[in-house]
DNA sequence: TTGTAAGCGTTATCAC
DNA sequence: GTGATAACGCTTACAA
């Protein structure tokens, strides 16, 4: 018996098309389309004898067809720093599930915190020519590529020149931290940072309420690293000698910081009460738990998706700030 | 001045086509077909000038016709249980790199821990026309869809009737948990496990080197939750009063297990040493670090996409088991 | 080396 | 209610 042609070449085996249903229920392929599209205007037998050949051929539409002729991809290009960083997950998913029910899939891509494979990425997702775009903390300061009438949404801080954003806001973060200190009577703060501007509007918000309740604090520098966040712990025991409080501009660093107060014999929150930034899954982890400052990652993603479907629509939009919130756990208050 | 029609259905604006760079650049669009695919058998001096006009018009061809027309997408669907669990984003990582070098884009779905939902992600990316698929933890017991000549990938546990699978040795990591704690001297140990094959199968590996020592454990069982693995360990410790080594079957409940030790004042590895599984980024932030039974999710996620881009090139590709790693840390250990 | 022209699978605009 | 047919943006024989 004859065998198939082996060739080296893919075999591109094409699944059966519109053209065929059309014949084998004889109609027009154009009565097949409406049957898929505007099901309305076509008779009830007739829409019945084409749906009933489709479905015998697993038939349904391609969109590569669909899309070519309509001029649209129903694909949003999505561009994350690094796609294991639990934060981002959270707001993929807020993405996602806004997404799902407008019918439209997301094109995934990294930009390994990177202003280059951020620039790649980009074209990568605009090659196949998405409807629209959204990128989670750029990397560049110029804005990305996009096609007339394509616009990249941004959740990022704050960054001159980009007209669609859904950001944080930071500053009240920092300002729920020093009230929370204030209240519970602690008096000798200090703040770690870490490079970049989220980080300075933290620490912001954190000096302007201190500052009207007359008090100053100490800083250190890290990297958002847990290691860095030990180190920092360290230098800042070292130098004062009285500490009661410590706001610290990320998890991952405050992770650090508990582990440098407990190596010193130093009770949290007994001596010292320590607060982190962002509330990622990590922070209820540790012992003791972590109060931290509640980031809202999965609202912020689907915001972001709002705001991209609403600019697909040709509609206006609008950048938007979410309010950051204090959840408290042990790293503060009695266990 | 006259203002344009601004109509309440999207403007539709199309980006500069093959056409347009054609007749500015003097030649006919086979030609900048050419310069785009198969640069070589264009003359030199025209490729620039074809290039110079691409570039100062922002071409770049359109996968949507040109998939069309070659009858692929270049896209890889991707159905994940859950973007926000570290361990799937690693393996993603590394799906996105080996996808990378081939110019390929992933078209990421979630399947929320569900059958149902895992089945309208599947339909959603094949929508699509994806070439290939692979699919984390797999929901349903019955394949999913597929055209003819496209095929899942799966990265789960031994599943009667899926051809190809990338999967982790399970049962190797519960000997090299056993063996651990064998080579420490613990006699009195336990295992914590949850529902699924993957449990068993640690469970089995771990119990048959134990009974070549001649050795017996205790059992509890979790849902790989912290206040599961807290219960579990509560649950062990009422009943059994000599207990020196826990393996748990996942890292999240294995940070329960610790807390529930230091509540009871039990120290870690002093009085009872114990092993998490997967490795997750938190078993190096817990108080005492954790050690535990590595998972290479960056590896399986490239070894699956390496399986899909065989697959999807025509050839034969066989699934690939991958071997666990212990990783030393101080819950077992001298800190 | 380059151009012509036939498709790829669809939708949409006309007629009828 | 239905059928021709012209796009959509591109690749690829085949001719020149």
């Amino acid at each position: 018996m004859p065998e198939t042609t082996h060739s080296s070449v893919l075999p591109l085996v094409r699944s059966a098309g519109i053209r065929e249903v059309a014949r084998l229920s004889g109609v027009s392929i154009a009565t097949v389309s409406r049957v898929f599209n505007d099901a309305a205007s076509v008779r009830p037998d007739t829409q019945q004898r084409v749906l009933e050949q489709a479905a015998a051929l697993g038939y349904e539409p391609s969109s590569l067809g669909r899309n070519l002729v309509r001029g649209r991809s129903e694909l949003l290009g999505l561009i994350v720093p690094n796609v294991s960083f639990p934060l981002y997950g959270q707001m993929i998913g807020g993405i996602e599930d806004v997404l799902g029910h407008r019918g439209m899939s997301m094109l995934l891509a990294s930009s390994h915190d990177d202003a280059v494979s951020e620039l790649t990425a980009a074209q990568k997702v605009l090659r196949h020519a998405v409807d629209g775009g959204v990128v989670i903390n750029t990397q560049s300061d110029v804005a990305l590529p996009a096609p007339r009438g394509m616009n990249w949404v941004h959740i990022s801080p704050e960054h001159s020149g980009l007209p669609y954003r859904v950001e944080l806001d930071n500053a009240a973060g920092g300002r729920l931290a020093a009230r929370e200190f204030l209240r519970l009577g602690r008096r000798h703060l200090a703040y770690i940072g870490a490079p970049g501007r989220e980080s300075s509007e933290r620490q912001h918000g954190f000096a302007g309420e201190l500052s009207r309740a007359g008090l100053d604090y100490r800083r250190a520098q890290g990297d958002y690293s847990e290691l860095s966040g030990t180190q920092a712990a360290d230098d800042l025991l070292e130098k004062s000698s009285v500490l009661d409080a410590v706001f610290v501009a990320g998890d991952l660093m405050a992770a650090g910081v508990l582990r440098a107060l407990h190596m010193r014999g130093l009770r949290v929150p007994g001596e010292v009460a320590v607060i982190g930034f962002d509330d990622a899954a990590l922070a209820s982890l540790l012992y003791p738990r972590l109060t931290s400052i509640r980031q809202p990652a999965y609202a912020m993603g689907a915001a972001a998706a709002e705001l991209s479907l609403r600019l697909i629509g040709g509609h206006s939009a609008e950048s938007v700030v979410f309010s950051p919130e204090l959840v408290r756990r042990e790293s503060t208050g009695p266990p």
